[in-house]
RNA sequence: GGGGUGGUAGUUAAGUUGGUUAUAACGCCGGCCUGUCACGCCGGAGGCCGCGGGUUCAAGUCCCGUCCACCCCGCCA
């Protein structure tokens, strides 16, 4: 062995050479990717993460050589002198280095290894568990491969993005002070201070701002966050940012900087040139109230259509139109129950076209209801629209049968409904409808073919169905908990637009501020705000979340405190980078994009994190278990 | 916290109204094979049917509980 490393030194990797290496003498070491014996003549598929090269052992050759390639086995490690040669005519067009194959002269096996649990091939069918539990074998996948290789060149031109722009990383600390709100915490005890506890940082949040009001104009950092709240295909407990801040800016810088940033990945990392669907460079921008209005959600995936129509103000018009169900709703707008610029309870429609209501069975619909009351929705109120003969009337619908004509016109004009249309309705408190509805649309878009499937990558690209898109302007506060009250709907320090600084005080609801989210084919890849510096209508905004002098200066005090010792006008923007991989790999979860990721009970199948620990450690962090 | 789907050889799956020896493919082991590349041909081994309880003459199959994974709501930027 000590011949192989020490004197032999690898030459090429295993997807390296090609027609014009024909008569060289190389060097590779590899796994054994599958093995074909022929008796008097051996094929050995090596495989490194390169590529895949054909090794071939003759004993008329060397009997040395060949000895090993008949022992070796899947996933045994080799080391291989050769010689390249032509195929010939045996070309394999599967592989990169198919026009030629290496001639065994001297090999040594490195390490022997168990038969793995799975096959180390893309595209294997094996569960996410076995996958996991054996996350060293799954990693040796080329996909993976590819994926965390793709992973790391974000990470080279994130950073040489900001350092070109004259960004300077710091870092900040991952040990935090626990502050309440926002995302739970994961919690450290602080073994040299009994009973007390660090946080693990949600977020650079605080640090970034101060690191403004020290003057550092321009922060970068690629890092780490960590929250303790439930999981998905899209969230980890402990995730990647590219966390940004700005001093002296405005919302257009901000976006500026971070179009470039995303123009140069997808540039550089798919030969996609951006700029020809956005002329230059700058991504198209979206009220979230549009947002929430024809999609239901603040990350609409514009792809494709099925949008949703709004018929409140039809309903109330119209005094429920007949239909039982709605007339309460219109009644309590009537008599100024509910506001209308800010209202309680909605109607919306999903019309879907007679195309595909054509095959849509009984029991498909009835199928979307289970999918829609999963949400909260109390139903699933449909109406197939009749020919013209009938003035579009809605049929196989207990609604129709009580809706006045004029409602059933001015609905059908407003979703565009025409014969054989399906229309489908959803009503009730905001949130829950928009829930609803937001989610139904995906449904469908994904049951009728809309949506382009991952994978499809290179017919995609020309389609152009990298869809950015801006939304912004949200409200900067939301209703507390059972409508009591105002809450940030974002983080206490987001500016406020100067335009709506009058409501502050007389109408929260109304106040919009300075807030931002990229949205990239229905995925949130990041948000953030241009943040508060002016401790006057900091304190405004404090009292509005019925936050006293006191408490603030409990909760935010050397926040506070920095913002008034000469806190430049600053902004920033934290970017997902996680998501940001799992969609330039088009990988169909992150962790497909983390190198070892945690299942969704925040569990590592491989190692058994997390773990009980003895008495002793707990009793030297002066720490009971109640468990 | 709530809802859904799944758990059967190493892996992926099939398994009928509950019935005798639990199938298949791939992988693995042995043999044969000089142009394969999803190599081929012959033979073979391999199972706590997730775990615990119950019903029954009899449970992979029915019932209850529980654990794990995935997806969705709540939660979370």
């Amino acid at each position: 062995m000590a011949r192989f490393i020490d004197e032999l030194k690898r030459t090429h990797g295993c997807g390296a050479l090609r027609d014009t290496n024909v008569g060289d003498e190389v060097v590779l070491f590899g796994w054994v990717h599958s093995r074909r014996d022929h008796g008097e003549l051996i094929f050995i598929d090596l495989r490194d993460r390169d590529g895949i090269t054909q090794v071939v052992f003759d004993p008329s050759v060397d009997g040395n050589p060949f000895a090993i390639g008949d022992q070796a086995r899947g996933e045994w490690v080799l080391g291989i002198r050769g010689r390249v040669r032509s195929r010939g005519g045996n070309v394999n067009d599967k592989l990169a280095t198919g026009r030629i194959e290496v001639l065994a002269l001297e090999a040594t096996v490195f390490n022997r290894a168990e038969t793995p649990v799975f096959s180390i091939e893309d595209d294997i069918d094996t569960s996410e568990e076995k996958r996991l539990e054996h996350r060293y074998l799954d990693l040796r996948r080329p996909k993976l491969q590819r994926s965390l290789m793709t992973r790391s060149r974000i990470y080279h031109h994130t950073r040489s993005h900001f350092h070109d722009h004259g960004f300077v990383e710091v870092e900040t600390p991952i040990f935090v002070k626990y502050t309440p709100g926002g995302a739970r915490n994961f919690l450290v005890p602080a073994r040299l201070n009994p009973g007390s506890f660090y946080a693990l940082a949600e977020s650079p949040q605080l640090f970034k701002q101060l690191l403004m009001v020290s003057g550092f104009d321009r922060y970068i950092q690629i890092v780490k966050c960590f929250r303790d709240e439930d999981l998905r295909g899209d969230r980890q407990p402990e995730f990647t940012q590219i966390d940004v801040e700005m001093s002296f800016v405005c919302q257009d810088d901000i976006f500026g900087i971070i179009e470039k940033l995303v123009v140069r990945l997808w540039k550089e990392l798919l030969g996609v040139d951006l700029a020809e669907r956005y002329p230059g460079g700058v991504f198209p921008r979206m009220q979230f109230d549009e947002s929430m209005r024809r999609f239901g959600n603040d990350k609409p995936d514009m792809r494709f259509g099925l949008e949703h129509v709004d018929l409140t103000e039809l309903v109330i018009e119209h005094s429920g139109g007949g239909i039982a169900m709605l007339t309460p709703i219109a009644e309590k707008f009537r008599s100024g129950a509910y506001r209308r610029d800010l209202p309680e309870e909605i109607v919306k429609a999903i019309r879907i076209p007679a195309a595909q209501a054509a095959g849509m069975s009984r029991t498909e619909i009835d199928r979307l209801e289970a999918f829609v009351k999963q949400m909260g929705a109390k139903g699933l109120a449909r109406a197939k629209v009749g020919p013209e003969s009938t003035g579009f009337e809605w049929q196989q619908s207990p609604m129709g049968k009580t809706a006045t004509k004029e409602f059933v016109a001015a609905a059908n004009a407003a979703c565009g409904a025409v014969e054989g249309d399906l229309l489908l309705f959803q009503f009730g408190p905001e949130a829950m409808v928009h829930t609803v509805m937001a989610n139904l649309r995906l449904h469908l878009g994904k049951k009728f073919g809309l949506i382009p499937q991952v994978g499809a990558r290179s017919a995609t690209h020309e389609t152009g169905d990298w869809n950015f898109l801006w939304v912004v302007e949200p409200p900067l506060f939301e209703r507390g908990d059972e409508g009591k009250g105002w809450v940030a709907a974002h983080h206490p320090f987001t500016r406020p637009h100067d335009q709506s600084l009058g409501h502050l005080e007389t109408d929260p609801g109304k106040v919009l501020c300075y807030r931002y989210d990229l949205v990239l084919n229905g995925v949130e890849l990041g948000g953030g705000s241009i943040r508060l510096h002016d401790p006057d209508v900091q304190k405004r905004v404090f009292e509005v979340l019925g936050i006293g002098q006191e408490q603030a200066q409990e909760k935010f005090g050397f926040l506070l405190q920095a913002l008034r010792s000469g806190a430049p006008p600053h902004g920033g923007i934290a970017l997902g980078l996680d998501r940001l991989a799992m969609l330039l790999t088009e990988s169909e979860s992150l962790r497909d994009v983390i190198a070892f990721p945690k299942t969704g009970k925040g569990a590592d199948l491989m190692t058994g994190a997390p773990a009980g620990v003895t008495a002793e450690q707990l009793a030297e962090l002066k720490v009971r278990s109640l468990v």
